[in-house]
DNA sequence: CGCCAGGCCGTGT
DNA sequence: ACACGGCATGGC
């Protein structure tokens, strides 16, 4: 699946955000939710020069909610997010390069407890933020692995299965390769996932084999959670 | 106008 | 364990 998208879609250079702490908000900000969206939520925080730790601490949640407005789920998002800070300042001394030195389970199960924070952004957190070498499983992915019958070794398609699958995957490539796989592998399953891969599937022109299922079969239902 | 987006969480079974 | 609905907003 990589090597056929890499070839159908080339490198995708993600993630599109020019610092970790711009990562960081962007993975908070686009859940369920079009990056398009995100990109205006992201450019007033710029504007308002809340585009960094430091930005973020010193805004109240209203202003910040205001800000996110875009992307919609402000209330939540915007609680998520300062807490993400506080929690920054008051277990890791305001430093991203401090909380990326936690080893990677313990990290991942303290990204978990924060709120407004499950298993995929902990994950986009984990890999694009902090340097992490752990997969990323996705709506799109769920999808596809459904309809080209791969739950049979994932029978309950939850995002840990999904995780596996994808490590498994990947676990003859050299540990140094790892980062930059998971990082492009999930770029391009949103890539096809965008092209492809809605509730409903256009299977017209895709790279991958969704044929090899009726996808007319699978009930709406079916394609909805994770 | 209706569907849905790069999920998460509380609640009910 | 798993299903379901709410969370907010805007693009298409």
């Amino acid at each position: 699946m990589h090597d056929r998208l890499m070839t159908a879609y080339g490198p995708q250079n993600w993630w599109p955000a020019k610092t970790r702490f711009e990562v960081i908000l962007g993975a908070y900000l686009t859940q369920n939710t079009a990056w398009k969206a995100v990109e205006r939520s992201l450019g007033n925080l710029r504007a308002a020069g809340a585009l960094s730790v430091r930005g973020i601490r010193e805004i109240g949640r209203e202003e910040l909610a205001r800000l996110i407005r875009p992307s919609g789920f402000i209330t939540r998002k915007a609680h998520a997010i300062k807490t993400f800070v506080e929690i920054l300042d008051a277990e890791f001394g305001g430093s991203l390069s401090s909380l990326a030195r936690v080893p990677t389970p313990r990290l991942r199960l303290r990204l978990l407890d924060l709120p407004g924070v499950g298993p995929e952004t902990a994950d986009a957190i984990l890999l694009y933020a902090l340097g992490h070498a752990v997969p990323v499983a996705d709506e799109y992915l769920r999808r596809i692995a459904e309809r080209h019958g791969l739950e049979k070794r994932a029978p309950r398609h939850n995002y840990e299965a999904l995780a596996t699958l994808t490590r498994e995957a990947f676990a003859d490539v050299e540990e140094a390769d790892k980062n930059q796989l998971f990082n492009e592998f999930h770029a391009l399953t949103v890539a096809v996932g965008k092209a492809h891969c809605g509730p409903v599937a256009k299977c017209e022109g895709c790279p991958l084999e969704f044929d090899l299922r009726p996808v007319r079969s699978f009930p709406k239902a079916s394609l909805k959670k994770v």
